[in-house]
DNA sequence: TCTGTTGCTGACCGTCGGGTCATCTATTAC
DNA sequence: GTAATAGATGACCCGACGGTCAGCAACAGA
């Protein structure tokens, strides 16, 4: 017997769900949801599988855990910052929303963007949690934002004003664009992403 | 012995590939890629799994096939009309590109975007296929009409021009919005689509 | 040091679905 | 009419993977 034998394992029943959540989004930007065993996420852990299944009823409650996650912080801290910011509209896209939306391509978010995409018709619960918590409370912010530009005569009246979605446009091209066809064409999110809000404020501005 | 029989099944060769294909859109439009099982194809197209394998070698195949039977028509009509068009660039984008552009999120097409981007990081070669017969051409098409803009005193310098990905957001944000999010807030895309040109056309027009 | 609790393990099970193939039958050639 | 060809069938095979569970081992309390 070895005096120093190193326990076989850990009891850690706090940290569990985190590793396993973080491990399980590495394997899914890696093979999506249907390729990625359960067993790989497990090992990626470190962390045996029936353990992952005493913390997720199943594969799918993993996947929907992953999701609320790794989104929820992101939006939530943009939604704040609409609310308590006393910035000009006009200056709230170029700032705080600028920011917001440069970073999503190098976020994990890009990575779950795709996964919704992939997987959510066949899950219209996750689809629907999705739609409260973050579209549509996201959506609602940037048409307020919009709104108020328009009251105080810094925006003119509009078409594109009914399509608050223009303004995340550039985020989900790029994201998706360079998940795809990096390796042939690369395209610079940063600056399609701030060229592109340049020339939206532009073209609905008050001159 | 019934005189009026009928054989059981019909020799047809010619027309079964693009049967099996056709009921492979709808099937994978349904279900996705990998929920799709190829017998439910088959039996879609009114044939034995058994000949399925007759005429393509996998199920991966299969899937191939069909996102290149259905983009390919569509992106040569487009090329094709920019080659032989004698419009002006603006009236090129308020026409035969408007048109284009609006009839994506009705044709299959929408279909296989979104299974392009769930799919496409499992499918490098698709990818690859996709990229040269489909993306570039179709980007390459736009930077010329861009540049025929610009050179022609239509268009003034702007940093959107070097990103033509920019004329197709509208419709890739229709197109995933209204596959995911339908039910909660539909977009209209028509309109979107348009608006969305209008304003971009505004913006790099010279006065 | 003993004992109870519970976090944790990994061998196991059942099902599902991609892919095969021996066989059959519609069609063609003569 | 008959034989030869090849389109078409569907029962079958088998590996993979989600999910289970009986027991093991780390830790806490006394």
């Amino acid at each position: 017997m070895n005096l120093m034998a190193k326990p076989k394992f850990k009891r850690r029943k706090h940290e569990r769900p985190a590793e396993i959540t973080s491990a399980a989004l590495d394997a899914f930007a890696e093979n999506g949801y249907t390729a990625t065993k359960v067993d790989d996420v497990a090992r990626r852990a470190g962390v045996s599988k029936g353990l992952l299944y005493l913390y997720f009823k199943t594969k799918e409650d993993l996947f929907k855990a992953v999701v609320r996650n790794f989104i929820s912080p992101r939006i939530d801290t943009l939604i704040q910052s609409v609310e308590t910011s006393d910035l000009s509209a006009e200056n709230f896209l170029r700032g705080p929303f600028l920011v917001f939306a440069k970073s999503v391509p190098k976020s994990p978010a890009r990575i779950l963007l795709r996964l919704m995409i992939a997987e959510g018709p066949k899950h219209p619960d996750l689809v629907s949690w999705y739609w409260d918590n973050v579209v549509s409370k996201g959506l609602g912010a940037l048409r307020s934002v919009l709104a108020r530009g328009v009251s105080d005569g810094e925006f003119r009246q509009s078409a594109l004003l009914e399509f608050p979605q223009t303004l995340i446009s550039p985020v989900i091209v790029s994201v998706l664009w360079n998940q795809l066809f990096e390796r042939h064409e690369k395209l610079d999110s940063d600056r399609f992403i701030e060229s592109f809000i340049n020339e939206f404020i532009a073209s609905i501005k008050v001159t």
